[in-house]
DNA sequence: GTTTCATTTCGGATCGATCCAAGTATATTT
DNA sequence: AAATATACTTGGATCGATCCGAAATGAAAC
């Protein structure tokens, strides 16, 4: 994904027949400091000069300081950076529907500041996060410590999302336990009782269908944040007298289109399923009605995140919304804030639409 | 959208209790360069006096190299800009579904070569051009030569996607004439006469219908892509026969969801439907079908532009595939390559699915 | 016509690093 | 052991601007 950028340096300006801001200086016969006063605080210089200058740097197309060199004094660059979750790189963040709406978030505080949004390619690797010309980082996913411990070092404002670093790191996080609780109470309240659960794997591979419940191990079902959701689904049908070990459960790639006709025929008889993945959802609903069951009449489904391809579908999916623009918002926010970091937990709502409905009778 | 970035310098690293590599090579009693060598060029330093400079660091706690000195020698960023059309902010880019496939191609293009994707903020505004850190812009939708003049006088490479502003400027484009034509064509060939069209509007406002085509003037039919679609499907129905000014015509905002029952009360007994953007079409589908009127059956409907949601749409929307993720790619590589400007132009294709079939008898 | 004070302008230092020509230590050859 | 070749190190210059205290200018006051 790398092949380590061309390190050819760029030319002076000088070279590239540029004009610097000494030269617009010398042809207007002023000194730096005023000449760059003309760019930076036009009211300090009296016109007549100030009008030499600007008719200076007009003849030699000076457009005005660059911005290498006020950086440098500066030391702020205006922008803030996305890291990638690991394997990732741009075009997966910009592909995937849920990340997108978490860059949307953090797009948001960043045009409210007027700073630039920075996608770094190199996603955790080391040189990505040193060389990065941002005040800050926002990470996007993290599995493990070290991947954000460059970032410390630089002692630049960081924000994780979805992993608690600790006390010293912001973070921000939606609670995916009342998320999952929240999706599996609502089915059970339309009276259902037979279930079916989707939820991710954490590597790529195919699907896997495991007839009782979750495997043991943290490897189990996908990321940390899946566990929660999973645990949130647990405890809902455990009021219900259900347990969760006996529900039929396909783990698989968000890709992986046969996740849900394997579900179908792993549980025959459900007609409620929860997955952890709207796409999944959609996928699982038109495969659904591919085999002549109708939804949500023959059965019901609920997703997980709300985007807004879920709120066109036919029907519209009801899902839970895992506030991932506002985590981005959050974050953003954490990182241009400074002052000790904080941890956010946001509270994800239950979205009821078209594609959830009674338990058959 | 931009209060003006909050201008406070950032401190010297020395003050806020930084390590520079000066203080590192003074540590270690070696001079500058010397340390400089150790974190890029280790093998010209001798082993015993890089542990020595190694361990300075690490007693420092210095990462390594900051990117703003190294940058003002090196020039260069190893960035690339994406400007936002005119009056969007970073979130309207992200949100939209076209631009979104763009930014796709242009972050195919900086992840082959490890170059980070840059979001600005400030649209075409002239502080986002003359501040940007990066080595070169991409216009994602330019109207007025105005907009790129204060790139072209940075001197930094730059390119411009559906607009040809002249020799000097490198651009890409896809032949959207051919694209109108092609859909049209298709309609044509599947046996209807009866049309109506789905197109944008330039400025927001609601929508519009045109009983008898395409009124006067530049501001007629949106941007001028859509001008040359609106050709496209003219040049097809004329051979047929039909004068595209008696085909009725809706023209909408793309957010606007009257438009597409505006147009079946408009045009009740057209079968075919030409729409300028695949959401339009997945729009107007879902509106016919809420009528009660099959599609593809009782009617038609090709759009513009595809997106994975037009796959996946119930039917799945034939469309015409813009070339919109090529178009972000070559103008990456155009920005990239340097070189004297070049001005590529991309031949779209028509995807037929679901959403078209023979005409009713 | 000085003196006083506010307004402009100036030049040196600085931001944090890298390049490069020149110098010094080490290794090899004779 | 001296001469030469090679491998490391070094300090000064530079990248392009801004900051800041001091100097110069101009206006107002006496």
């Amino acid at each position: 994904m790398q092949p380590k950028a061309d390190k050819r340096f760029g030319e002076p300006a000088r070279d590239k027949g540029l004009a610097r801001l000494i030269d617009v200086a010398r042809a207007a016969g002023v000194s730096r400091s005023t000449a760059s006063n003309v760019f930076n605080n036009p009211d300090l210089v009296r016109p007549n000069l100030r009008q030499r200058v600007e008719a200076a740097a007009r003849d030699l197309g000076y457009l005005g300081p660059d911005p290498k060199g006020r950086l440098l004094r500066a030391g702020k660059f205006n922008a803030i950076a996305v890291m990638p979750p690991s394997d990732w790189g741009i075009v997966d963040s910009l592909r995937n529907p849920v990340f997108n709406l978490f860059l949307r978030g953090v797009g948001e505080a960043c045009d409210s500041i007027g700073a630039n949004l920075v996608i770094i390619s190199d996603g955790t690797g080391v040189d990505g996060i040193r060389n990065a010309l941002v005040d800050g980082f926002i990470f996007g996913r993290v599995e493990h410590l070290r991947e954000i411990e460059p970032a410390r070092l630089r002692r630049l404002p960081f924000a994780v999302v979805d992993f608690d670093p600790g006390p010293g790191v912001g973070s921000v996080r939606a609670d995916a336990h009342a998320g999952g609780y929240a999706a599996a109470k609502h089915l059970l309240d339309l009276g259902h009782r037979r279930f079916g659960v989707l939820s991710f794997l954490r590597q790529r591979s195919t699907a896997r269908f495991h007839p009782a419940g979750l495997p043991r191990g943290p490897e189990a079902v996908g990321m940390p944040t899946d566990q929660e959701k999973y645990r949130g689904y647990a405890d809902a049908l455990a009021e219900a007298g259900i347990d969760i070990a006996d529900v039929p459960m396909v783990q698989a790639d968000p890709w992986d289109k046969s996740a849900a006709s394997m579900l179908l025929d792993a549980a025959p008889r459900a007609t409620a399923f929860l997955s952890m993945a709207v796409m999944q959802a959609m996928e699982l609903v038109a495969e659904a009605r591919r085999r002549g069951r109708s939804v949500p009449g023959d059965l019901s489904v609920v997703g997980y995140n709300d985007i807004p391809e879920a709120a066109r579908f036919d029907p519209p999916i009801t899902t839970v919304d895992g506030m991932v623009v506002e985590k981005g918002r959050v974050a953003a926010r954490l990182v241009f804030a400074g002052g000790p970091p904080r941890h956010e937990i946001l509270q994800p709502q239950l979205i009821i639409r078209g594609s959830t409905g009674p338990a058959p009778a």
